[in-house]
DNA sequence: CAATTTCGATAGTAATACTATTATTTTTGT
DNA sequence: ACAAAAATAATAGTATTACTATCGAAATTG
């Protein structure tokens, strides 16, 4: 579907991607998820959506919840090319972090380079449902089976960035995890608990604040 | 059960602190909840193991989604009572703040003051739930209803403190949300994620991390 | 000790998360 | 262009879940 996002073969049965209806399930799994939520969506639903049957969709995903990491992993996918993009041939390694963490903290925008038209509805879906994917029983088969590389891999790389930085710095991974989670639990909050932070949907202040924690606490 | 641990009264039907079988529900419940996760938790599963009926349990809760909610305001509850400790006959701002974010992020100790004895066990369970919790299309409904009234007081208050001390400082709930919020994240990832994090179940270095924040970020 | 509440036992329902089967359509290799 | 293979639609069926309802027995309370 997408010029070079790699999403892993372990989340599905079948490469949706491969097929007219294996692209329905995606669009119109991405719309039916964010409308619905994790728990009232279901395969059933889905299927009348794109005209077609269960048993279809299930050659495609295992359940539900692969169809959720699939989507997951497609997103990261795009944050993972989305970085490379804010990174080459950017030489000074400060503004490449700072670029970076552009990229994974602040809104997505059509006018960015490397803009997907899923971005945004995928954003959405990860703000939502990705506590659900991950605190799971299954975690541990899940990691081994590389499922949650894409993130790990973005973290690893900015992480590495923080170090050249501020190699004194004790948490860089802890540091670029808790921003990329921050993110999107601020932009929940700031929907639906709007007392537990200062970012609103008007206003974003997600970035500046991310910004403004790396500046306080490396040293450059 | 606890001295003066308040639960909003929107959360059950029926009080399960005010009977025997109420407190089974509570104490079985978490252990199950711990045990199985929320997905796979039923109230069939608990009735078995208090050797009584679904009909009872739903006597007191309206499903498990609520009895879920339940448990994580009654974690909150608790914390709300050891931040009180830890910040009364304190004179010094900074202090009450630095005493407030080791309650929030800090491991539950048996030793510390006001220490209850489901603190561990709920605190698990907020780690691995309270996404699920949180993240549904009920969650404005139950705001509403008062059911974060705990946790929002607590992010409310901290942050008054932060207010305090460094008024210049932009975004005090957001800093305190994301302090509480990332305590959780990183220990779940220490477990099973561990690339993810600087921190290890051995060699926790949370609190650390966040007493680093607010160091660095603060003016004093 | 009568009245009320609470509980246990049992039954039942609608929805969910699948699996299985088979006939038809679509795709593919030659 | 056509036979073989693969994919899909249609249908049926199962075990489990998340409840609701009823009703007699036991415990509590006023």
């Amino acid at each position: 579907m997408n010029i070079s996002i790699q999403v892993s073969a372990t989340l599905y049965l079948k490469d949706p991607t491969s097929s007219e209806i294996g692209l329905k399930i995606l669009t119109e799994g991405i719309q039916l998820m964010q409308d619905l939520g994790f728990e009232a969506f279901t395969f059933k639903k889905l299927a009348q959506n794109i005209q077609s049957t269960e048993a279809t969709i299930y050659r495609y995903f295992e359940n539900k919840h692969y169809f959720l990491l699939y989507l997951i992993n497609w997103y990261w996918g795009i944050i993972s090319y989305r970085l490379l993009l804010a990174t080459t041939n950017v030489t000074d390694k400060r503004q490449q972090l700072t670029n970076s963490i552009a990229v994974l903290t602040g809104l997505p925008d059509s006018s960015h380079p490397g803009y997907i038209a899923e971005e945004m509805k995928l954003k959405q879906i990860v703000i939502h449902e990705s506590g659900k994917a991950l605190h799971t029983k299954m975690v541990d088969d899940e990691n081994q089976n590389g499922i949650y590389l894409n993130y790990k891999s973005i973290v690893s790389t900015v992480a590495e960035l923080v170090k050249t930085i501020d190699p004194s710095f004790p948490y860089p991974e802890m540091l670029i995890s808790n921003l990329i989670e921050n993110a999107n639990h601020q932009r929940f909050f700031s929907v639906h608990l709007p007392r537990l932070t200062n970012t609103t949907p008007e206003q974003d202040a997600v970035e500046a604040f991310s910004h403004l924690i790396i500046q306080k606490v490396l040293q450059s």
